[in-house]
DNA sequence: ATATTTTTATAGCCTAAATTGATTAACATG
DNA sequence: CATGTTAATCAATTTAGGCTATAAAAATAT
């Protein structure tokens, strides 16, 4: 048994397929062919059940998966510790952050990062919480910006900060003008939402549902983006609660639709996440601290009420 | 990187010597010089400081030890997953057992536990609760029977049974004829103890001293048998305390001398041991309940008390 | 039902890597 | 200084991994 081998299997588990796994692997097809084979015959056993098309794991596959999955893990960790040992810092560096966050913190982190550690090859990606979660799981990122907590098992989260809500309420709507919004007065049917999918909904409703047990999940006005959201606000259907950051970079016509929560503020808790093995931990911490460190100053709320942004049923 | 020459390097970690971790593991000596040469070069970092004699491990080398450690370990697991799938129960079972439960407890469950698993290759050895540490973590040891807590975290325990401890008494003693014995009236200077390194003699330190502030800790007899110590007692050199299961096949005229605790009796926590990593957790298991089903009847003890097998400083 | 496409397995070949035996170099020890 | 021990080096051999080409099997289209 190599590594390799582990490998080629994981490869071929998740493109279901010998001929996209051998690409992904820089190899041709027969090569995964044979050494598949080479370690169903040394363990005497099917890992996958090549009648089904597409190919599937058997059930002693599946275990070996997971097991794989973890020595493929463990073994680069072996470079993660003489990189630590060197003080090196680079290669490859995968980063997944949720759309409500990307466009606002981005661009505050990014160039202080590139400038730090110019031998990381950054590569980020906007995805969702769910899809964070599939990829750092897999191995597909190494970290991530979401919001949390999020209480999965293979995950460990570092908080970088609490982003409180903000109310976006246009002229005409019955809380227009009002400050220190209480949550109590938030009504989730004048509440337009980002579509499904977005954590930032999720929190939303957690939010209104804490007050009023409201069972119909039929929302109306849903969009894709926050920009959206202000837009279809400011035609008067209805008010939203924004991100903090979000309301920093406004037009200032716009920014006196703001209304802030009295405090405690309802607030999200944005977080860097990463796979329990702490692999690549140096350049995470490094994140972290590039990251805390920019936005210490920006958001300066007291007391916040941290949202769950996971939907519970 | 290869689990082969991660092998190759816990050899001569361990043995501090190329050519004799070659011969353990079955190959010449260049083998192993050039395979981690080659993967000193693949990482770039010394592992061995080879100027020292006998070699040691840099700085790295010991990190990169570790983690060779877990990936070969995990790799290993790979063959329990199928084995575990087959329902094959064999292979080698390396086993410790500490001194003081050896010669009662192994005539009691071996029988039982060969003709159940034909297939096992059972590798016994006496050896010291601290020795059996050491070679669980290093990976020569697949289970122990050794009293506990220990409290190491590397270290899983699942509890066998509770054996009292018993008053071994000679005439003209003291304590002589008194039955329910309190803790409170032993005195650790009239108490005959085995050797340093054994565990039971820990546990009997540990129980005096409960009530007895002793710091001298110049014991003057001492033995390295229980059998020794009876015989010492019988002598008129003091009183002993033995493990229940030892007082089961004495002579009809030492029994006489047995003085057992008033409930709750002092116990040890006799339990079966493993590393974390779970390896060959089948065969475990089935051990567990091999010893649990004789051992039922044999302990009825209601009420008891356990000792603590460490030395607390 | 047949042709076409897609996908995996097989075979033969080549190259690179692992291993060996023999030898050398370095170092410690009597 | 000689001797024994131990790791490194070198050339030779074996083994294993990978490639191309091709066959076989299965799915899809005609």
């Amino acid at each position: 048994m190599t590594i390799t081998q582990l490998y080629y299997v994981l490869a071929v588990a998740e493109n279901q397929n010998f001929t996209k796994a051998a690409e992904k692997c820089f190899v041709t097809q027969p090569t995964l062919s044979m050494q598949i084979q080479k370690l169903e015959d040394e363990l005497d056993v099917q890992i996958f059940d090549r009648s089904k098309k597409p190919i599937e794991l058997t059930d002693v596959g599946k275990k070996i998966v997971i097991q794989a999955r973890n020595i493929v893990n463990e073994s680069y960790r072996i470079q993660d510790i003489v990189d630590q040992q060197k003080g090196f810092i680079g290669g490859e560096f995968k980063l997944g952050i949720i759309p409500t966050v990307m466009p606002t913190l981005l661009p505050m982190f990014l160039k202080a990062f590139i400038k730090k550690h110019p031998k990381v090859k950054l590569k980020i990606e906007e995805l969702t919480t769910e899809e964070i979660i599939t990829r750092i799981n897999d191995g597909h990122l190494d970290a991530a910006i979401a919001a949390t907590p999020l209480e999965v098992d293979t995950i460990k989260e570092r908080a970088l900060f609490y982003e409180p809500f903000v109310c976006y309420i246009p002229q005409g709507h019955r809380l227009h003008g009002k400050n220190n919004i209480d949550i109590a007065h938030l009504d989730i049917d004048d509440m337009l939402l980002l579509e499904d999918g977005h954590c930032f909904r999720e929190g939303v409703i957690n939010l209104c549902k804490a007050f009023k047990d409201h069972t119909d999940d039929e929302f109306q006005l849903e969009s894709g983006s926050i920009e959206t959201l202000i837009k279809l606000s400011n035609e008067g259907l209805g008010m939203t609660l924004l991100p903090y950051l979000h309301t920093l970079d406004m037009r200032e016509n716009e920014k006196k639709n703001l209304h802030y929560f009295k405090e405690p503020s309802p607030a999200r808790e944005v977080s860097i996440i990463f796979h329990k093995s702490e692999l690549k931990m140096q350049i995470i911490e490094s994140l972290q601290d590039v990251i805390a460190g920019i936005i210490r100053g920006a958001i300066a709320f007291q007391d916040v009420k941290i949202i769950s942004p996971i939907h519970k049923k």
